[in-house]
DNA sequence: ATTTGACTTCGAGCGCACTCGAAGGTTTAA
DNA sequence: TTAAACCTTCGAGTGCGCTCGAAGTCAAAT
């Protein structure tokens, strides 16, 4: 364990967000309040820069900050936090495979467009189970 | 090619939107001025159905108002525009791709952090390749 | 001694994508 | 004829996630 701890500028740039964002994040309670040196200026440790990625793991995976702050409070508790941690984040595991799936047929109907277009055919039906029996309309 | 036309109404439950976002989307140029009765409601047609739901395709894979904009401005220009419609939709086709990986990769982190979770042991050192050296911080 | 630059707090402002409310018109059914 | 259901336009409001500016402190460099 070393003492090694950064500022908050240092501490933005290894974790790719910028220094408001650090703050806003402690303001709003997603990051725990942080160690301050003799001059009050914020000193990250690499707990801190742990908690940082884990969140912005959960941000990139398009968890709002509701869900961020659920989590952020359970790490508060330490170990005793645990089991509901290991819950959350199995769930929003298994949101992120729903939204790449989504995703993936919404890229088929999108694929299947760009090859009609290559055919340089005008617009034909294309069978679509999301919103409409007109999805392959005139676009 | 039938005369079938629907209700804003109808139209939003086809598409599966509101009709607020219905005239909120031609009102900013999404779609072209939809064609009215002898009341001056509106009537969509096929056409117009496949235009909504191409955009929303868009829309759902990430795309901002502002691309969609590009695509709908193509759109309007017939088959003159197909070219660059074809363009704009690989392009989004390629983004996209590359968003489901990033997905996938930030998947991957979260994987591993439930499995330490699941362990119960205390914080380890997770590689991380994406903002940090401190990705596996005690979070 | 002064300037530079990084930091502090606080509250306000912004861009996006809707979302809604007000005020009114028309059609249909009771 | 009166009410319900649906539509119209317009501009204002909302929630999210930042993003910024003001005003000030402090320490190192010149």
């Amino acid at each position: 364990m070393s003492a090694h701890t950064l500022s908050i500028k240092q501490a933005a740039i290894v974790s790719n967000v910028s220094v408001h964002t650090l703050r806003y994040y402690e303001r709003i309670g997603l990051l725990p309040p942080i160690a301050r040196d003799a001059n009050g200026l914020r000193r990250y440790s690499e707990r801190d820069l742990g908690a940082v990625n884990i969140l912005l793991r959960l941000r990139d995976t398009g968890m709002s900050i509701q869900g961020m702050k659920q989590f952020a409070s359970l790490l508060t508790q330490g170990d005793d936090g645990i089991p509901e941690r290991l819950l959350l984040l199995e769930q929003h595991e298994k949101a992120v495979r729903e939204k790449i799936r989504e995703l993936e047929s919404n890229l088929e109907l999108i694929a299947a467009k760009i090859e009609i277009y290559k055919k340089h055919k005008n617009p034909q039906i294309i069978p679509d189970s999301h919103s409409s029996q007109y999805a392959g309309g005139t676009s």
